[in-house]
DNA sequence: CAGGATCCGTGGTGATACTG
DNA sequence: CAGTATCACCACGGATCCTG
């Protein structure tokens, strides 16, 4: 049995939500997708994996990082229950960010997909490269 | 040793990849995660899983796609070479559009993202009604 | 049939300045 | 220190009309 196969009988249930036959669960999982896709959250779930971070830290490490998105991403890890934030009543303030289990559950899918780029990188690249140097089309 | 440790422990060397270490192996990540991320993409390799379809039969299949944004999808797809595009000389014209071997590769960890989603649907859910009925912040 | 061209609204993102 | 407020930009996506 081909390698194909196995993987459309395997997972056949599931392809249904990735086909958006489901329209609750669907949205759910475009909202998963759009959330890993969009352009910091996975890099601060990331840095949050090994232990908390306060928010310069935070920062400092993502290189390139507006404070506003910095802010505004966090948020929105918080509200899906991703990141933990808790802040200390001091002068200068201090807030640290903690991954929560289901952030570190997270991690795994997405590493998985860290994982298939890394092995297709070459290939991936080469069709980009082929088909931008097409003159057809 | 708890789940999360072994996690840890097992992908440590992918954590570089989503904290964005290796400049190149970062950038060639978030395009893949941007593309996954994206409206239609992963509904689109989902539908072609099975077997070629064409141009209007995705239109169809794919409820809400403007033309526009199903052909853009389609050409950042078969860029990449997730899909394959085939043309025929006939009047009317005939378009059919296939995965290739690449593209169902991808669909192993997107479905493993989609079955994140599914298990942790109602935890998520939960964390956004109960952010967005907090008073505070 | 399978698009291309064009226009346009919205939202994501950055830069800068300011504040408790 | 950890944000907020404001402005500006542009890519994403939809609507409409046109074509080989």
């Amino acid at each position: 049995m081909a390698i194909e196969d196995r993987m459309a009988t395997i997972h056949e249930p599931r392809m249904h939500a990735m086909c958006g036959h489901d329209p609750e669960e669907a949205e759910l999982f475009r909202s998963v997708l759009s959330r890993i896709g969009d352009k910091w959250s996975v890099m601060l779930v990331g840095m949050l994996h090994d232990g908390p971070l306060r928010f310069t830290e935070l920062k400092q490490m993502t290189s390139g990082i507006s404070a506003r998105m910095l802010t505004h991403t966090l948020r929105q890890l918080e509200r899906d229950g991703l990141v933990e934030r808790e802040m200390f009543a001091e002068i200068p303030p201090r807030v640290v960010y903690r991954s929560t289990p289901l952030g570190k559950s997270l991690a795994v899918p997405v590493m998985a997909i860290a994982e298939w780029a890394s092995a297709h990188q070459s290939e991936i690249t080469g069709n980009r490269d082929r088909y931008d140097a097409r003159d057809d089309g």
